[in-house]
DNA sequence: TGCAAATATGCGTTTATACGAATATAGGCA
DNA sequence: TGCCTATATTCGTATAAACGCATATTTGCA
């Protein structure tokens, strides 16, 4: 059993973590990059970022342990931390899409009624 | 294949999905609810929050679907919707595990050497 | 040294979200 | 109706995070 205020900090954490994803081009980033390595330039052309912007979310990415970097002269490139977060991604999209698809069954129903 | 255009709003919807999981009061609502159905009352005491910001949290959590509630005379009990949102919280918390021993593996590198 | 390409950061503005305190609403019951 | 309990909402404020644009930093190379 876990105290309270240690329960908070944990908690805390994976809130951080979660406000991590929580930005649409930052999962596209992820994503992306789950089909394999990318560098910047790359990504900011395939997801039609601007450089910045796909910059910056990059690096909320890397400083949350997301995503780790590896520089080949000015060149840096961006890859995947671990799979188990597209695995966690995926749960999400299945638990969305039921739910997506009981509010459709709600809609229908009162259409009929 | 996604187009652009949808693959961009499925991401949009996905990250709305993890805001609602960004916050640490509620994600212990969640863990809370876990256990079992409970009312505001008792998710505002087990929890020590003030009544206002237990409702609060509860209303997004309800309103993306995560939860879905059931009244009772004056009384409203909150239910965890999909248990998967625990699996895929687990998951992040594995990955957020791994990834805080690697970095205390560092650590101690760093203050052997 | 000096330039070009790749990546990152600073600034100003806008939008979102959390909180506490106070107040409102809804249901049950005398 | 009027009161009590349970839950929700409003308001004001404070904090965070996103964006575009401009600019800075880093690296490789002539």
């Amino acid at each position: 059993m876990l105290n309270q205020t240690l329960k908070q900090e944990i908690s805390q954490l994976e809130a951080d973590f979660c406000s991590a994803l929580s930005d649409p081009n930052r999962l596209l980033l992820l994503y992306a990059l789950n089909d394999g390595p990318r560098n910047v330039t790359e990504l900011t052309n395939e997801l039609n970022l601007n450089q910045p912007t796909a910059s910056r979310h990059l690096k909320v990415l890397r400083e949350h342990g997301l995503v780790h970097t590896t520089r080949q002269g000015t060149t840096i490139t961006y890859e995947i931390s671990d799979r188990r977060l597209i695995q966690a991604l995926d749960l999400l999209r299945s638990v969305m899409r039921d739910r997506l698809a009981y509010r459709a069954g709600l809609m229908e129903e009162t259409v009929n009624s």
